[in-house]
DNA sequence: AGTATCTACTTGTTTACACAAGAAGTCCTT
DNA sequence: AAGGACTTCTTGTGTAAACAAGTAGATACT
């Protein structure tokens, strides 16, 4: 008897599929309360809440994409008011990233939209199933980085 | 003691990134042989596998994205021939997606990728906790549908 | 000092996503 | 048979990704 290979059943796109719906998901009840604001974004101001002024290589290194990626969302995000680049006191190459007024007003609206989403996510979810799935997450990070 | 909001640590980024590492590693492994094919175009094909002769909507249904995605996703396919488009024989606003000769040969390659990626992810992960890993991710689904 | 190397960032190109709106064909109902 | 509703697909627009290539500033070496 031939083991066919199913999308449907594979690791790869069950991932795939939910880490999409999240993402979904908060950009969408971003949406509904009005907040101009996509889940990358977030990602962003959410590094900033923890610690403001970091440099764009710095934002890129920990959230783990590449520069130019990192460059153009923060270009649409001091747009839309979220964020400032500063220049670096001694060093011209460098651009800090530092939150706006309005961004750091923002924090505990944004933060309870995202938990709000990880608890829908999560609803129902036995709590050990849960965690072991998290430590499942972070060695697939491990074994493919 | 103020319990703060860890992106780091929180369900939707270990999703994110891990998902992402899934799909880079696939379309980098893809790129590696020479496949000019990437990890969405790989979900459409392997649909294709399963039941040749689909329809867009069918397509954009199953793998839970909407119709103008598919459809430009298609016209990329196209262009690279792995599918055609067909005109349904009685109701002329279907179109019938097929694999070409080109496509239906590489199966046993482009399978034999997806599976090695899944194993790449998953080495060395305890079996009983992967599967659980998995049923979570269904429930997630099943949560935000 | 002068050149080579490295670092931080930007720009160009292609792929793909979501949402909105439009076009064309089919079906239903009277 | 005609009008309206529904279905399928496409086009428009904005956001973001990866990779490649380029620019400008800092550093290191002789």
């Amino acid at each position: 008897m031939k083991n066919k290979y199913l999308l449907e059943e594979s690791l790869g796109y069950k991932l795939f599929q939910a880490s999409r719906l999240m993402t979904n998901t908060l950009n969408r009840h971003f949406k509904e309360q009005g907040f101009l604001l996509t889940h990358e974004q977030w990602q962003i101001l959410s590094r900033l809440y923890e610690k403001d002024g970091q440099t764009q290589h710095e934002l890129a290194r920990i959230n783990e994409k590449d520069q130019p990626s990192v460059s153009r969302l923060i270009d649409n995000m001091i747009k839309r008011g979220l964020i400032v680049r500063k220049a670096h006191p001694s060093d011209k190459r460098i651009n800090l990233i530092y939150l706006t007024e309005c961004s750091k007003q923002m924090e505990e609206e944004y933060t309870a939209l995202a938990i709000q989403t990880i608890q829908e996510a999560a609803f129902e979810i036995d709590e050990k199933e849960l965690e072991i799935c998290l430590q499942v997450l972070d060695r697939i990070r491990v074994n493919l980085k």
